[in-house]
DNA sequence: CGACGCTTTGAGGAGATTCAAGACACGTGG
DNA sequence: CCACGTGTCTTGAATCTCCTCAAAGCGTCG
């Protein structure tokens, strides 16, 4: 059977540049004019490299830079003082990683990888200078951050809805970024586990498997462990807009 | 008894700037150099009032600028496709209002008024052009977003406590608030009713009224109606660390 | 092949919701 | 100034959703 783990066809092109990336149209490259694409690429530091668990950066260390993910995919992790822990997001190729860090200078949260990644970094002390040379890209930064909290808000908006309707939003959400990186968006493969989809989604992981086999008796999807496939999207989706 | 609405003393002042406003430490200008605070204070549109209820930008409407609070205060919505709503936040004087609408350019939230409110805005326009000319203050202002991106973290993670644990923060978090501006810590007056307490804690309006008395038979609080005393400020925090 | 971790499934229990009804506060008009 | 009406707040009882605890199945990797 196939593998879905997403890996960027140009790991292997030693001469990548953010100008001939494949993820241009979604990283932050997207939206700026040629000569800013260009100015970015000399500035980002590329082809890191992280194995499965392996920690991105640490909550509590200063913040280094930004990050944008090539291949692989990683959560987001954040602690409270009690210890409590809450997976608050899954990274996809294209998507943008540290903003946790950049308002105090120290991440508030933990970025670890959930299978082999590959990614580009920008310094932190670059950022104020793109600023300066680039008023368009760091407005386009502005932009990307606000993203973050309205996705943020519409994580608040699902941890009022009952766990049927989280379970659905988030294959449908996985399903709709898989899509956007050209790879099947009816069949996939999870790179999390039920207890880590638990911990994001705000409830036990037991729940998640008893609702994921409710969702295949009622025909809705197909479920065998981490391998996902999607029967009936429509109705899954008037799952939870209803 | 004093009424805890918070006005801002220099509301009577007609030559009021970015340079001599009093919540120049809370607001965007904190940080920034003198220069930065002159430049700023001619790109701003202030007096903007609103009475109580009244809309200061509608959800769907285009994104026209930042706000920044002055006097009195104001909650912030979000509606998805069922109906559902959502009370994001509560917004205090010195905090910054329409992150939400600066992606798309257009507002994912609804920003309604608790009382009657006055504030200033940065035009949209004026934005990019600040970025061009004062590259500290266009970091500042993604310094500012990304802190909602935190605050945002901050609030899953309490959606995931028990009811009593949000409530005991609820309370703590607005005094800290009320104290960062200059008014007693320890007693106030809630500007928002039961029912928007609840929808911003996730939980029913009955259930912030069970458990308000349930702090008050323990000492924690005294609480009538809005008006709100903190008895033992330690022990209510301790509520929700352990 | 065995051990370990992840997933599935079941039973009982706790916390919060919903529905319902009464108390209180505030503003309006007589 | 008081009576009235409306909206907010409080309190109670029944119900429900989801959690916790427990144990068994499945897969994977050394």
């Amino acid at each position: 059977m196939t593998d879905f783990i997403i890996t960027s066809s140009s790991t292997t092109n030693t001469a990548v540049t953010c100008t001939n990336c494949n993820l241009d149209n979604l990283c932050i490259p997207k939206g700026l004019s040629h000569s800013e694409v260009a100015e970015l690429g000399l500035l980002v530091n590329r082809n890191n490299i992280r194995q499965k668990g392996e920690v991105i950066y640490h909550a509590g260390s200063p913040f280094r830079g930004l990050i944008a993910l090539r291949s692989g995919s990683a959560k987001l992790m954040s602690f409270d003082q009690t210890g409590n822990e809450l997976l608050v997001d899954f990274i996809l190729p294209g998507e943008i990683l540290g903003f946790d860090g950049l308002s105090s200078q120290i991440h508030n949260c933990t970025a670890i990888a959930l299978e082999t990644l590959n990614y580009c970094y920008l310094p932190a002390h670059k950022i104020e200078q793109l600023a300066a040379n680039s008023p368009a890209l760091s407005y386009m930064l502005l932009q990307r951050s606000c993203n973050q909290f309205d996705s943020q808000v519409n994580k608040v908006m699902l941890s009022r809805r009952t766990a049927e309707e989280r379970v659905a939003c988030f294959i449908l959400h996985i399903s709709d970024r898989f899509q956007l990186r050209g790879y099947s968006e009816m069949e996939f493969r999870l790179s999390m586990s039920r207890e880590e989809i638990g911990n994001h989604l705000g409830i036990a992981h037991e729940t998640v498997s008893r609702i994921m086999h409710l969702f295949q008796a009622r025909k809705l999807i197909q479920v065998k462990s981490k391998q996902l496939k999607i029967i009936n999207k429509k109705e899954l989706s008037n799952f939870y807009t209803t």
